[in-house]
DNA sequence: CCATTGACGAAGA
DNA sequence: TTCTTCGCCAATG
């Protein structure tokens, strides 16, 4: 599995909607590797709405290490989605699931 | 080859 | 509910 994969499914991601390593993870039939995913997005390459994706908990991980900080929460409020007093959104409302790409 | 680390996550205490 | 521990994957020293 390399990090094509997981840029290609983030790729995806409809504006306005998210998804969570783990679930990205999962898609590539690999439900226990969240943290390689979280790797590839780190070294993510520029063009990829890498803001669309969050931590399980509909947090943001990548807080303090953007520039200039909470670039992402900033990013997806502009997509129209809302943030609760935690600064965490709702995985239920703006989750996104895509399709199984039948690819083994 | 082994140890450590990291945009993770589920399970325990 | 909050904090800690452990497992997993890929990259690095």
């Amino acid at each position: 599995m390399g990090f094509e994969d997981v840029y290609a499914i983030v790729c995806k991601i409809p504006r306005g909607r998210v998804m969570s390593y783990g679930q990205i993870a999962g898609h590539l039939r690999q439900p226990l590797s969240a943290r390689a995913v979280g790797w590839a997005m780190q070294r993510c390459p520029k063009g990829i709405p890498w803001h669309r994706v969050v931590n399980a908990e509909g947090g943001i991980s990548t807080e303090m290490l953007t520039d200039p900080p909470r670039l992402q929460r900033l990013l997806l409020e502009g997509e129209g989605i809302r943030f609760d007093g935690s600064g965490k959104l709702s995985m239920s409302t703006y989750r996104w699931t895509p399709k199984k790409t039948k690819k083994k």
